[in-house]
DNA sequence: CTCGAAAATGAACATTGTTCAAGAAGAATC
DNA sequence: GATTCTTCTTGAACAATGTTCATTTTCGAG
């Protein structure tokens, strides 16, 4: 993305583009902040009533984003700030917002154990599931291919759950 | 890295770092292939008796490598060739070599299992724990906090295994 | 010492993020 | 409607950085 390519697409000037968006990071974050509502909506779109499916769902429509929107995915958990600046806090929040739809199923397979833990077992899962994801689809390096991704995002959540002594069907 | 300081490192001129890499691609590459030499000696240096303790062991040695030197892993990850030209084959060839020491003690603990299914297991693996580590130590997003990945690693290996039918201490 | 090939040089160029003085547009007052 | 003040918009100019290439330097062969 450049921001001559942005003014032109605009109609409008590259000093406008800076009265807008401050700078190219203003400008990268906005872009994020679509980036993370869009993935959310389609998150939530998943059904929430047997929490299984819905992990097997939420891994299933990370990946169908992440197929679609490649580039996007990539500039939301890529992009650095200039200059070492914090990362915006109401991104944060709303990154949040999507992982609490992957957090809530796992506690409800999971009721008896400590919640701390079970918080880190999601964060544990997500970075799992955004690993296989993210390299398999580099189509690069030591990557499960892109044509194996669905049905083996579906065996590794079974495989975590059969670890974590979640019985299928239970 | 800019070409310039390169230049002025070395003690030569702008034109010299052009005749020596080609480009700034061939220089960003010779850094990726000697990454890729010494994680492939810290990997090595993992003691190979116990194939429980080796893939404990690969894990942790690679969250070394990857605390130590996070800008250098995030180049080899992330770094996209200008004009689409392919990823250098002898680098991938490296990294599979490095990938091997990985695939060689799950095929022990799985005997049983289809050859290729182990194969696409242990590349589910590296790219699930790549994920936690690198998301981590990102420290934004949904991430598992540094502090906590050395055990967490050892957690989720033993999850994931005993999701795959192997008994701890067999 | 001379000549020619090879290597090194850095000025100049292309691209791209950034700034800011000047101008255009609009709002407020009379 | 005219004037003035404020706000917005513009794009030329600047800075940083990858890239090129004619020129110069180096150096071995004869």
């Amino acid at each position: 993305m450049k921001v001559r390519d942005v003014a032109e697409a605009a109609g409008c000037s590259i000093g406008s583009v800076y009265n807008e968006f401050g700078d190219f990071d203003g400008l990268i974050l906005t872009v994020n902040r679509e980036t993370v509502q869009a993935l959310t909506a389609r998150l939530k779109a998943v059904p929430a009533d047997d929490p299984l499916r819905q992990l097997h769902g939420l891994a299933d429509a990370y990946l169908g984003f992440a197929t679609e929107h490649a580039n996007l995915l990539r500039s939301l958990f890529e992009h650095r700030m200039e200059d070492d600046r914090p990362f915006p806090e109401d991104i944060l929040a709303m990154v949040m917002d999507a992982f609490a739809l992957m957090h809530a199923p796992l506690v409800r397979l999971l009721p008896g154990r400590d919640p701390d833990d079970v918080a880190l077992l999601s964060r544990m899962m997500f970075s799992a599931v955004h690993g296989i994801i993210s390299l398999g689809l580099e189509e690069r390096m030591v990557a499960v291919p892109p044509e194996m991704l669905r049905e083996r995002l579906v065996q590794f959540v079974d495989t975590h759950l059969a670890g974590l002594g979640v019985t299928r069907g239970a």
